[in-house]
RNA sequence: GGCGCGGUAGCCAAGUGGUAAGGCCGGGCUCUGCAAAAGCCCCAUGCGUCGGUUCAAUUCCGACCCGCGCCUCCA
């Protein structure tokens, strides 16, 4: 069966299935801009396009997966400038920090993750094809626009109706949208070449046009065309980005390639929302991974919260939430503790990918796969899987094979890691210290001194908790 | 105004034309010197409001109310 997906442009649930022509499904994904850490927002998009990727995966597909860096923009230039570092040197920093993010996140790299910078010729080219065919006008100072009313059905992603539309006196950036101070011939045609002016510093390319720099919306159509082709079987990114960004992109592939049917599904993800609100800096409520990590959560955890709402509604995101991410997780491990004991299976082996990808059993675990394939219903997935948990069994080791070989599948697809080490903080020795004279007044049955000691733990902020044959602390 | 998303228990969140998955929290129990952890059990006659269709609607249709997003460079 294959994966079922609503597709932004059609509006439709479609299934997901390679072109007859084709063995390799192409999926583009907008990366992120390179100028500070990313958001738990963005990494909501990056991860759901992850889940969506491992799934086809699991799924028995094979996945080119491209997704890139924007490293070069206002906010990267500004940035770097502010920085006193190169453009170059300022986005390799910030790339990294991403990376290593990423990582934590569990997200499978892309396959190909080009950059803007390393890809004007091809951004230059396919202006030039667009310059050539009259769908794009050189101004005055050297920049070039797109001419929008040059595409007839220009629009057809977002679904807005351009002829009734009221210019907006400014864009959501708070910047005017005057036609005049940009030279454009019309406030709705948006940039391919932005001319170099004094303020970009060092930051210019040649051009037939003359020195200058790329557009954003010009590098995606770009890279997608040099890595994926005219067209391709998906793309995607935050809803935001369905209009302008991706309707340009379509504009401009298809205008400059002449061929239709840029990418065959589109796939948006909502927002984030946190405690209620939109995320903002002037709110102050920008979560980074790292703000999150330092408040004693896991990225797994993290994880968890970013994927427990639907894709297609926005989530709100807080601390409880990821409290209740962190509770399900241990749920689930100790569940597939026993599970892992009945099987015959180590850990080691549950998270090997030979156990999921060699084999095709489901157990138990067959309608929360059914569930993921239907419009990539994660949460419902989830919930599919917590009734296994809570089922009464008494499995034969075979039984409990096929349950392990599904459920480690299926977390594949999700990028759940379990049984990875938690986030761990450093004991003080004198809580080792006191902990190790209570544990000794314990094995003495030394009960009202254990007591006193457990007390004083509790008032360094610590708990200790016994096991038959020792014990762990943990803050509290 | 246009387009889109959503309103389901204290919180989060699926889903279906036949009378509500799951997670968290909470409560009870078991176990353990204590405490925790863990396990087991319980927890919506109700799905924004009002109509309509139907033997039957939370699920379909209509109207309305409320929240949110986008409408030119925010994932």
């Amino acid at each position: 069966m294959p994966i079922f997906l609503h597709d932004t442009m059609s509006r439709e649930l479609r299934p997901l299935l390679l072109k007859p022509s084709r063995d390799v499904f192409g999926m583009y994904c907008c990366g992120p801009t390179v100028y500070g850490p990313a958001h738990i927002g963005n990494f909501r998009t990056f991860i759901l396009q992850d889940v969506l990727r491992r799934t086809l995966e699991v799924g028995g597909m094979q996945v080119k997966h491209v997704r890139n860096i924007t490293d070069v923009d206002d906010k990267t230039i500004r940035g770097s400038q502010a920085a006193g570092q190169t453009l170059a040197t300022f986005t390799a920093s910030w790339t990294k920090k991403f990376h290593e993010d990423c990582q934590a996140l569990g997200l499978l790299a892309p396959h190909v993750e080009p950059s803007a910078v390393a890809h004007i010729p091809q951004q230059i080219a396919m202006i030039e094809a667009l310059v050539k065919r009259g769908h794009a006008y050189v101004a005055k100072d050297g920049s070039v626009y797109f001419k929008v009313c040059s595409c007839a059905d220009y629009g057809k992603l977002s679904h807005l109706d351009r002829s009734k539309l009221a210019t907006q006196t400014t864009n959501s950036a708070g910047e005017a949208n005057d036609a005049d101070e940009y030279d454009r011939e019309s406030a709705a045609d948006f940039a391919l070449w932005k001319s170099w002016k004094p303020e970009d510093g060092e930051n210019r390319w040649a051009s037939p046009w003359g020195d200058g720099r790329p557009g954003w919306h010009i590098e995606c159509s770009a890279m997608s065309l040099q890595h994926l082709g005219a067209t391709f079987d998906l793309h995607g990114g935050g809803v935001d980005l369905c209009f302008p960004h991706h309707e340009n992109e379509i504009a401009q592939t298809e205008c400059s390639t002449g061929v239709k049917g840029f990418a065959a599904h589109w796939f948006h993800s909502a927002h984030l929302l946190v405690d209620g609100d939109k995320m903002s800096k002037s709110k102050g409520n920008l979560y980074t991974l790292e703000q999150l990590t330092s408040k004693g959560f896991t990225p797994m955890e993290v994880r968890y919260a970013l994927i427990s709402g639907h894709y297609r509604t926005p989530l709100n995101f807080t601390l409880h939430g990821v409290e209740n991410a962190r509770s399900a997780l241990t749920k689930l491990e100790r569940w597939t503790e026993r599970l892992l004991a009945t099987a015959g299976f180590s850990q080691a082996e549950f998270a090997a990918p030979l156990v999921h990808e060699t084999q095709t059993a489901w157990g138990r675990f067959a309608p929360a796969w059914e569930t993921l394939q239907s419009d990539l219903n994660i949460p419902g997935c989830l919930g599919q899987i917590f009734t296994v948990v809570g089922e009464k069994d008494s499995l034969t080791p075979e039984q409990a094979r096929q349950d392990v070989v599904g459920l480690a599948k299926l977390l594949h697809a999700l990028g759940l890691q379990l049984f990875t080490a938690k986030a761990t903080t450093s004991i003080p020795p004198e809580v080792a210290e006191l902990a190790a004279q209570r544990w000794a007044a314990k094995q003495t049955k030394n009960f009202a001194q254990a007591d006193q000691l457990r007390q004083a733990l509790t008032q360094a902020g610590w708990t200790m908790l016994d096991r038959k044959d020792g014990y762990d602390l943990k803050p509290n």
